[in-house]
RNA sequence: GCGGGUGUAGCUCAGUUGGUUAGAGCAUCUGGUUGUGGUCCAGAGGGUCGCGGGUUCGAGUCCCGUCACUCGCCCCA
């Protein structure tokens, strides 16, 4: 069973992959960090009931999804297959109440056992952000404005549009439900299996099937929209028109939903055509009755969360990597020299590549393979007269620039 | 969990109705140039044809199974 593979689902990150992950990253961090957003680490796992409770015990991911076991002391653990409920246990464990409102952002590898497919990972990555505490349409909306602002900068390629809808309060979505429930019964017979057991398990995922049958029968079906009562309908308005006021474009989709349970009014995804059957790259909502149900104090939440892979499949191209500096000894007694001098550059703020061994012209093909500006070539004559020939890889042009020069020499390549 | 596609060199791929020593480009290494790379020229190394079984005088090629990857359903970010 052991082979040399990696599992199923997984990755491993390096050169440009891991630097268009870092840029997400970095990116929405820096751009969160101007929202206010403070950044939590949670633990990467957690017992399993803090997703059981939380997650809904219909949704897919708990009841197939989840990497859960049991640990040497008896614990079953679950390897965490999302982000907020990570954060609304450390808000309760950390007795947080008392400071809100909070915002944080987050990033980190989530884990379902699902099966891979383009943007869909057994591990992979998100970001997310939160806003705890604040019960008012402003919060979802400065955590929308934040969203659309990562995106925006990340400059991603394609058409990316925000989905709009509410999924009410509790009594709305109750009387909603009960009536799509009641409308789809009587149509059961247009219904794909698909849809007939999410009847029983889910209805409102009926919405949004992309089985041809469904769509028929969701084209007539009760819009949620008019099933909305007044605090719920304000509310969605409100989130709307201060969308509007801040030039945020959005559609209103009535046929959005979530997957998980412990959503209620405010729903958003962003989606984008150009990432085939995973089409939505940053999801998320509110979900003001999460942190009570966990057992904590009643307390409104509203985030979202990204996948990292697919943000980074959106990219365009990368700004080039940093160009080095190589570093070309010729000769034992130089080569000490030459790394005296690469440390005091290093120490002086230049990247700095010094080849472990070869002749020069190993060493040239190497500098060139690694992109480096110049090189700094170190020989018997040079170190006679206290210089180095500095090399510009681009032109050809070299020079000899005393050692003590070195690094106003070079200031332009820092 | 269900359905489709693809597995040949490090990478991208070609390989005729089954036929004898399995090819190309890129990459790598060596030499032309032992203190000058990126260009050029010459040469070299590198393959259990995913794995197992079957059909056949003969299988990279056909059949069955299996594994992996991939796309879609489902689910979701």
């Amino acid at each position: 069973m052991s082979s040399l593979q990696p599992l199923k689902g997984t990755h491993d990150l390096m050169f440009d992959d891991i630097r268009r992950h870092r840029l997400v990253e970095e990116t929405a961090f820096e751009v969160a960090s101007r929202y206010g957003f403070s950044e939590i680490a949670t633990p990467v796992f957690e017992f399993t009931d803090v997703f059981k409770r939380t997650l809904g015990d219909t949704s897919d991911i708990v009841t197939k999804e989840m990497y859960t076991f049991e640990t040497k002391g008896g614990d079953s653990i679950t390897l965490r297959p999302e982000g907020t409920a990570g954060v609304a246990r450390a808000f309760i464990s950390g007795g947080l109440a008392q400071q809100t409102p909070l915002k944080f952002f987050y990033r980190g590898p989530m884990f379902r056992y699902e099966r891979p497919q383009k943007g869909r990972q057994r591990q992979f990555h998100q970001i997310g952000a939160e806003i705890l505490g604040v019960p008012t349409p402003q919060a979802d909306v400065e955590v929308i404005a934040l969203a659309a602002h990562v995106l925006k900068e990340l400059k991603l390629t394609g058409n990316v549009t925000l989905e709009l809808n509410s999924l009410g309060d509790i009594e709305s979505r109750a009387a909603y439900r009960d009536e799509l429930v009641k409308y789809f019964s009587a149509r059961k017979d247009q219904l794909s299996q698909d849809s007939r057991d999410r009847l029983e398990r889910n209805p409102l995922r009926i919405l949004d099937s992309k089985d041809p049958g469904d769509k028929a029968a969701v084209a007539d079906a009760p819009s949620f929209t008019d099933h909305l009562n007044e605090l719920s309908r304000d509310f969605f308005k409100a989130v709307q028109d201060c969308l509007a006021a801040q030039d945020i474009a959005f559609k209103v989709t009535p046929a959005l939903v979530r997957g998980l349970d412990y959503y209620g009014h405010t729903a958003f995804e962003f989606t984008t055509d150009a990432l085939g059957a995973q089409g939505t790259v940053l999801a998320g909502g509110r979900y003001d009755g999460l942190i009570k149900q966990m057992g904590g104090p009643q307390t409104p939440g509203i985030g979202w969360a990204a996948g990292i892979e697919r943000l980074s499949m959106l990219l365009s191209d990368l700004p080039p990597a940093k160009r080095p500096i190589a570093v070309i000894p010729i000769g034992e007694e130089e080569a000490k020299i030459a790394l005296d001098i690469t440390a005091k550059l290093r120490h002086a703020g230049f990247t700095v590549d010094m080849g472990y061994s070869g002749n020069m012209g190993k060493r040239m093909t190497r500098a060139n393979k690694i992109k480096a500006v110049v090189a700094l070539i170190i020989g018997s004559d040079e170190v006679r007269d206290g210089v180095a020939t500095v090399r510009n890889l681009d032109t050809g042009d070299q020079v000899k620039v005393p050692f003590a020069d070195l690094a106003r020499h070079l200031s332009g390549h820092r």
